[in-house]
RNA sequence: GGCUCGGUGGCAGAGUGGUUAUGUAGGGGCCUGCAAAGCCUUGCACAGCGGUUCGAUUCCGCUCCGAGCCUCCA
């Protein structure tokens, strides 16, 4: 049983080798902190720390690094929108994209470089870009001459004959060719910038992570990640800019897996700006917990578009609320967690298939109330094993099923209600019983009668 | 125009050359004074048309529909 990968590269599934058994080395190309992060960010976000996860299941050393991009064209224009200073947008934004993320049981990467701390490292590529005659000054930008890399396309699987030039971009009249594009750019004040041999100026997008990850992991590295928006231009660009200046030509010896997940819609259409559908994590964690939106994003299989809709993460909140009733019901029993079964194994192994991973949890589950005692053990075992590996089912049943709130609600009042009720009850008066289950309704307080007398839970 | 990926039950979503995916919602029932939770039970789902096959939702071809990318994007 080992780890199947779809590798973008071949288009295929791949047994999983690493070039380094003894530690495996993974990049995701973070995101760029002008903003607040939005589902998408975070669906790319939870699938590698999936992936981070799976991969410590089965390797003694993995090593995660995770950019961010705190220079570009982008913050820049939020600094001049918002007047705020253009380093004071990226640490904050920075801090709440960790944060958010951490809401959704996301790990903080092994390394998080940022652009700005590597500007000496992308003048240096550049230069040896220069020099290997691959890339050209003109007008105090620098391009990388695209047709000089004779591997261009081959990881989206383009023609360059085959595409329509510059068709959702002007052409800028200073390339050599349509295709080319910037590694250096001027930065007149009061933009910020850096000296470099071409001028004052900044770098372009694509540079960092070229220099960034081979910085942090060496080449060639192992998993190579992103949405799949950036397999082009941003990671075909990568590799040009790595591949064609060392004795790594081709993508495999840049990184050898390429792993990319599909993107978020939002109620059947695109997220955008323009829409004004834009879900930010920010804004759903204050509604949702972490747990109920992780497995939101991990319902669909990372590869497939998810579309984000109140609906699934309603189905996916009453779910997470009846794996947590089992999980209560089998408080009692204590466990001492190792991995999840080999049927689940295989799952996770088979490309991150958490879709069959969550119907065998739920088919765990539903077999939980009728076990004997040993087979409890192994339910509860398994329940919190995969669940420590999806990142969910953490939590403790009771909180998380609202029933010990004792310290933080009224409950002397809620008591006395319950009590007036069951006197109720007791003198068949039910009308007034009924009236006072409904008065705690209001308060968002649901009550059960069970056999060991009325309990209580917040609903909401 | 080019490239890529899809179309599965009300919704979400795996999978398979012949057997119940799974969840959620709905129907019926048990339990309960009423609930909640739980339990039992239930639904002619595989876009269309051809082909291969003893047999296709699964393989092949075509058609229709949808999505993404073609230098802003996760």
């Amino acid at each position: 049983m080992s780890l199947q990968l779809q590798n973008t590269l071949s288009g295929k599934k791949e047994l999983f080798e690493p070039v380094d058994p003894e530690h495996v080395r993974i990049y995701a190309c973070g995101p760029t902190v002008y903003n607040y992060a939005h589902i998408g960010n975070a669906r790319m976000a939870v699938v590698n720390d999936l992936l981070v996860r799976v991969l410590k299941t089965q390797f003694k050393k993995v090593t995660y690094v995770s950019n961010i991009t705190d220079i570009d064209d982008k913050i820049i224009e939020a600094s001049k929108e918002t007047g705020e200073e253009i380093y004071s947008i990226t640490s904050k934004y920075t801090d709440i994209y960790n944060n958010d993320m951490s809401a959704l049981g996301v790990k903080l990467p092994d390394i998080q470089p940022r652009a700005t701390d590597h500007i000496k490292e992308m003048i240096a590529l550049i230069q040896k870009l220069i020099d290997a005659n691959k890339a050209y000054e003109k007008n105090g930008h620098v391009l990388f001459h695209v047709p000089s890399f004779e591997n261009y396309g081959i990881l989206s699987k383009r023609n360059r004959d085959e595409q329509i030039a510059g068709s959702r971009v002007e052409v800028a009249p200073f390339k050599k060719d349509p295709a080319d594009f910037v590694l250096w750019k001027p930065s007149p004040s009061p933009l910020p910038g850096w000296n470099s041999p071409w001028g004052f100026g900044r770098p372009g997008w694509h540079l960092e992570c070229s220099v960034m990850s081979e910085k942090s992991l060496g080449l060639p590295f192992d998993i190579h990640s992103g949405g799949i928006d950036l397999v082009f231009p941003h990671h075909e660009n990568e590799i040009a800019q790595t591949c064609s200046i060392s004795k790594h030509k081709e993508p495999k010896d840049f990184a050898t897996y390429w792993f990319h997940n599909g993107f978020v819609n939002v109620e059947g259409e695109k997220m955008s700006k323009s829409i004004g559908n834009i879900r930010l994590v920010h804004e759903l964690n204050k509604k949702y917990k972490g747990e109920v939106l992780r497995l939101t994003l991990l319902s669909a299989h990372y590869k497939q578009p998810l579309n984000w809709t109140e609906e699934i993460i309603e189905q996916n909140s009453k779910m997470l609320d009846r794996l947590y009733r089992v999980l209560l019901e089998l408080s009692d029993i204590s466990v001492k967690l190792e991995l999840p079964t080999d049927s689940i194994m295989e799952s996770f192994l088979d490309d991150l298939n958490t879709p069959k991973i969550i119907a065998k949890l739920n088919e765990e589950a539903n077999s939980a109330s009728s076990a004997s005692k040993d087979r409890k053990v192994k339910i509860k075992k398994n329940l919190l094993s995969t669940g420590k590996i999806l990142g969910i089912l953490e939590d403790d049943p009771e909180n998380w099923l609202g029933y010990s709130q004792k310290s933080k609600e009224n409950s002397e009042e809620i008591e006395r209600l319950i009590n007036q009720r069951n006197e109720a009850r007791r003198s068949k008066n039910f009308n007034l019983a009924d009236t006072i289950r409904d008065t705690l309704k209001d308060k968002g307080i649901e009550i059960e009668d069970t056999d060991k007398g009325t309990i209580w839970r917040k609903s909401r």
